[in-house]
DNA sequence: TATGAATGAGTATTCATTCAT
DNA sequence: TATGAATGAATACTCATTCAT
């Protein structure tokens, strides 16, 4: 809808040159960085603008507003932890099978890129809308849809026990989460125990055979 | 144990009058409101001071600062969270039969406090000290290390499955916390399956035998 | 519609203390001359708050936004003036006396109350709401709807030339509005001679009579 | 006459390129736009450059400062009209009726360039230079002066009423401006019986005939 | 000839806090 | 015990202008 016209500021996605696809990268990384260091409430644009060096004005000029920033930060975030996971089930079909694929691609990304999906997590949790709205469903709902369908598959299998749909698909998200609030918490913790155990308890706690 | 930066206007919590005890929790159950109303971010004394019908001078003058309201709020809500479940486990000895009393006393009362524990989540994830820091020790500590006690026991008992305590715990905690993600979400959702399956969801991830 | 607890927003206009009423007045005064001095365009509110030798947030605190200063502003020097030119016409019935009566008592005001007038036409002619529209509509409406009525009830009897009302309601505006755009330019301008000769000029640009 | 405010880059205007005025021009005709669309407060270069469909430093580059760019649009649309109005009373000698011709010639002007001589006024009226003085005296004067010299023939002649000359000049621009505000007000308004009524007001209103 | 990049000064507004009463 | 008054620092955002290319 934008017009080439519109003054200096950057136009659409396919029509940035290197120097603006760099600066925004920049810009996001910083804003990452800053929103890890303060938190979200403490990351405005002058804290994002000083870790970046560069002018708060230029921050501006490169997305429309602070809240475009933060936006786009958590889009890419969450459309990268998606494509990773989407890809990881893609070809796996037996529901357990394909939960412990989901699970495995997604806390490999989440410590992989831990400081992008705290700080994607914390601004998720933080930000409202000029509204007043938060932000929760934005950016989760395709996870959640490929999640829900795996357990739903599982259960009309036989192979999960039957319980209520959302009451599995949000302790399952509960438990994978858990490797974010520990990142959050601990921006160095090693996650590998985490990661060794969390497939094995989801199986146990969601299968149905025996008792 | 009190906060540090609970103030020391008008005087100490045992030379406490009866009004100014009265103002003070009339001051946190505004700040309750205020932060579920609004999130963290929007929660201003003026906001907080309007829905108690009081000045916002007032709230300083009863708290040295508005960081020493939301932090006394954060501090009382954990508290009595910690005191129910500390009761219920209290006099069950066998694991499961603690960990069962743990989970359904915690859930009972996010269920029944849920817009005092939901703000006084966001605080806790939210907030940060004048030097950045977050407050994720302030008021877990004690639950946390019920839980784990009671997690440990289990495991040398044999009746939980062997497992790194900080796992089994934090797993756990994230599981019992969905109740708290879901209420802040829909404020009016209700809990009744959630409450149902956690504990079997729980013990299936977590016991022993077979397998 | 405001509740008496909004912080320490002052409150609606029955429940004004002294001392706001006065820095409400002052605030107005700043804005009087810092719009006469600078323009418009350029009256910020620091330039304000440094006129009334105050900090910026102080008007803030007393008017909840510029544009709330600037239209009080606007409203309270159009209503003097519709004040003191209903009062003039008020129990005189022949419309070229009436209409004597209103340019007078018009003209007497402008003159009196210029720097005022000054600051709130240029203010009426130059602020756009958020929307963008003028305020052409705001202040003036009451004022028309008497001239036009005199001017209708002239062409009714026949002491006024007949001619589309909204022209010949136009035009006198125009005339009498001279004054002001005198008083915007040359502050110290004499209006003697003006008021002199509108009044016989306007009777003979109206008036029925011969050719 | 050329403005000071012009602006030496890139020429001086005899010097101009034919691609060179016609950017100009266009310009311009963005500045017209732009401020009647956005008020003279919202229209910055970046709106204007918008609408030139060029970037905002190629206002720059053609006019040496936005300031260059609206004092020209003011000075091109003045100049416009008053060529117009001397054109029509040229040749003409009755005061009357030079009258007559210059008040025609100036209300089709203003009918016809109404987009350019409501956004040149508007200007006109808001800006100010960086000292805060208005332009009042800018465009005007040319005008004034040949309005002015045929109300003093009328009144050494006998035709027109003995009265200051300020205030006859004053009045009768202000009777002729009021086609301009209600231009600016509703753009499209046809100013039909506007013409017809105007001419004859300002004779009644002049002449020196009777009482 | 024209532009994208970048900036610094300025804008209105928010807000926790101080203080005299 | 409680408040209205006042403020300074911080906030996001705007905008004319500069400059290398």
């Amino acid at each position: 809808m934008r017009s080439r016209f519109e003054g200096s500021v950057p136009g659409s996605a396919n029509s940035r040159t290197f120097i603006e696809t760099a600066r925004r990268q920049q810009l996001i990384d910083a804003a990452v960085a800053t929103v890890n260091e303060l938190g979200y409430h403490r990351a405005s644009l002058a804290e994002i603008a000083k870790r970046a060096r560069i002018a708060k004005s230029a921050v501006v000029y490169y997305f429309s507003a602070k809240e475009a920033l933060l936006l786009e930060l958590v889009e890419t975030v969450f459309a990268a932890l998606d494509e990773q996971v989407v890809a990881a089930v893609d070809g796996v079909s037996e529901p357990a099978a394909r939960l412990q694929a989901y699970a495995d691609a997604y806390l490999a990304h989440v410590d992989v890129h831990r400081q992008a999906v705290a700080a994607a997590v914390e601004i998720a949790v933080s930000h409202r809308t000029a509204e007043g709205t938060p932000l929760y469903l934005v950016a989760d709902d395709a996870d959640t849809a490929l999640l829900r369908s795996i357990l739903r598959a599982g259960m009309d299998e036989g192979t999960f026990r039957s319980m209520p749909i959302e009451v599995a698909t949000g302790l399952t998200e509960s438990v994978l989460d858990h490797a974010i609030t520990l990142v959050q918490r601990h921006p160095g913790a090693d996650l590998g125990e985490l990661r060794a155990q969390v497939v094995p308890y989801l199986l146990r706690a969601l299968r149905a055979q025996d008792d």
